[in-house]
DNA sequence: GATCTATGAATGAACG
DNA sequence: CGTTCATTCATAGATC
């Protein structure tokens, strides 16, 4: 399979990023598990994960800006620790993120 | 296909407000050529593509009867070219149709 | 013209 | 790492 020749989808053409307006609810900080509600989850999808604004925010700014395309282990756990302040993520999140992104750039 | 039930989707709740900055490598600022040749897609809309019914008669030969399911980056550049001739087309419209219909044929 | 359906597009996850 | 699968979002076009 030769996909050298193909630059198909643009990165992120339309990233389907509803901005969801924050619920203004004053809810307990209680951790909700895989659930959803506390920390902006975007989609109403349960069982995969999908980036808070935030997070992808931050992630392509590493990408791009910092031109990080295939974090270490290390990175990647690092990265992980400092997004889980956005949302619920965990580390093979963030690397399958940077290998799809990566793959998918051409 | 397989007929599944569409959930609600509120019209308030898709408003899609491109927070990132549009990459200016995108491929959407060139609308399809002043169309009005003979084979003018079903409609002059920018949004997305919709093959002409010669390059659909041409990708189910591909699919159907060349059992072609999964073409590589090459063929999708070869098959891509090859249709052009018949309207605007891109590779990764190539792509995207050949993995949908694959994903939902079972 | 609102609703429904077929299908284009996107992307997280996983495979070989 | 390139490719494939699974599921979902988005919408063109048909139907009512």
């Amino acid at each position: 399979m030769e996909p050298r020749t193909l630059q198909l989808m643009e990165l992120q053409t339309q990233q389907q990023m509803e901005l969801q307006a924050q619920q203004p609810t004053e809810e307990g900080g209680s951790i909700q598990a895989a659930g959803s509600s506390a920390n902006t989850p975007i989609r109403p999808t349960n069982n995969r994960w999908t980036p808070t604004l935030d997070q992808l925010r931050i992630l392509q700014e590493l990408y791009y800006d910092k031109v990080l395309k295939s974090p270490t282990p290390e990175q990647i756990q690092e990265i992980c620790l400092h997004l889980q302040q956005y949302g619920q993520i965990e580390g093979k999140n963030v690397f399958f993120w940077f290998q799809n992104l990566k793959a998918r750039e051409r």
